[in-house]
DNA sequence: CTCACTTTGTGCTCACGTTCACAAGCGCTT
DNA sequence: AAGCGCTTGTGAACGTGAGCACAAAGTGAG
């Protein structure tokens, strides 16, 4: 499930309003989600000298049931052959322009503690249609720095730095109690798309996207369902649970 | 959102066997993946000095609608007052048990590139009953050296540290090419659940779950609603869509 | 050309999740 | 002790997503 919890411009309302040979407009969220998915298993793929692909093959190296996985790829159009499968280069074509990744995104990292320099030294980014144009931080020692061939600038100079290089997307990686001002200087400065890693909600207007990474409630969530296969036997679980035990029966 | 796909053991199917005083056994998956969110707000209520919260305030603090918190605390049991709210520190207590974070779960992380480096770093872990006991690689440069007060033991050693500190969770942040044989050796040493940071699908028994974190995907699921917004009328949106064209009216 | 075989694209059903709206319940005031 | 206002807990309606199962459409053999 789900990661996280995005904010704004639901698409999906004309979902159903296909039908007609162009298949534009209202893909489902959910299968946005994937799309990314499919893309790296075709690129595995292309890497390969795989040329050709069935729904059944795809589906299993993306992890996914192929009803599923077809029907995802009918939200593009039907860019398959029946009784063949799909021609891997063409559909990385489409999925990549669909998803938006036939231009170079620009990019701005913000805070650049562990996790920022971590994130600034990832070469899964520039693969992928994204390009790191900017560090910025607000520690003096940090600012002035170089990091992945960047020089670290100082967070005065946020605005700036968004509208020279036109950046619409930015990554927060400050700690969680300046990520709140961080973003609304981001906002504000023209950004309506943030991945945002600092442990906080952060509140941006609708026509900004936000999503979030959070390993901490990964983590969580992990541990809830290990303690569910440990078994309700553990000893802190057959104590208090009813504060009000009226209105059990009669209604 | 979302973020993630699990993979096992599933609960939800008693999920409407309550009506009783108990409220045990159920909770849908949607619910857990907030509670570590509502906790993160509890508990910065809490340090605020708060007693008392009413759903709709706490829903403000963790950005959700007020009667979906409702409606997820209310699996956990009757945990608050009508006309009053919900007392603070009581729910920390409740939400903690049930996520199983009052006990510690010792952690291991396998790969400790830069973002392995800035995760055994990360103080957000250890603040909600998260102990990390290990740090294993392969590379040799890396291996005897110590981060974060722990000494990075070798990959052979896998097996022997899972078990000596009984070891449940697992965080992997390797390379994608090795994350699949690190994923099985973490299996058949015990380990059940794994979350995983490599982009690569993880292929695991159904007793094991795992959670994937993957900025990259993030960042295109973003890229695609950023296109959205500049409209489908940029250049390369104009152009091909349809290799078949008939089929169009006429059914 | 026809038939057998393969694989896509999708209608339909069911399950899950979200949201509304309101009755039930609690505390405070009079 | 009775009434009033506030807030929880939840029944019910709605919307979204998953997956089955099959018709449609393509390939290749005879």
């Amino acid at each position: 499930m789900t990661t996280s919890g995005p904010s704004s411009t639901r698409g999906s309302r004309a979902a159903r309003a296909r039908g007609n040979g162009h298949a534009r407009q209202g893909i489902p969220d959910a299968t946005v989600a994937r799309l990314p998915v499919y893309l790296r298993a075709l690129g595995t793929l292309s890497d390969e000298g795989v040329s050709t692909v069935s729904s059944e093959e795809l589906a299993a190296a993306a992890g996914v049931n192929s009803a599923k996985l077809r029907k995802d790829l009918s939200y593009l159009g039907s860019y398959g052959t029946r009784g063949v499968g799909y021609d891997v280069d063409y559909l990385v074509y489409q999925v990549s322009r669909e998803l938006g990744l036939t231009q170079d995104w620009p990019v701005v990292i913000v805070g650049l503690g562990h996790l920022g320099h971590a994130l600034a030294n990832y070469g899964g980014f520039a693969s992928r249609g994204f390009a790191i144009r900017a560090l910025v931080d607000a520690d003096p020692e940090i600012v002035g720095t170089e990091i992945a061939g960047l020089q670290v600038e100082h967070l005065d100079r946020l605005e700036r730095v968004i509208g020279t290089h036109g950046i619409a997307i930015a990554v927060i990686a400050t700690p969680a109690t300046v990520a709140q001002d961080v973003c609304d200087r981001l906002v504000a400065g023209g950004v309506s798309s943030i991945l945002n890693f600092a442990p906080a909600v952060l509140v941006v207007p609708d026509h900004v996207e936000v999503r979030k990474v959070d390993m901490s409630i990964e983590l969580q969530i992990l541990a809830f369902h290990e303690q569910r296969k440990i078994g309700p036997r553990s000893l802190t679980d057959q104590l208090p649970d009813l504060p009000a035990l009226a209105e059990v029966v009669i209604p």
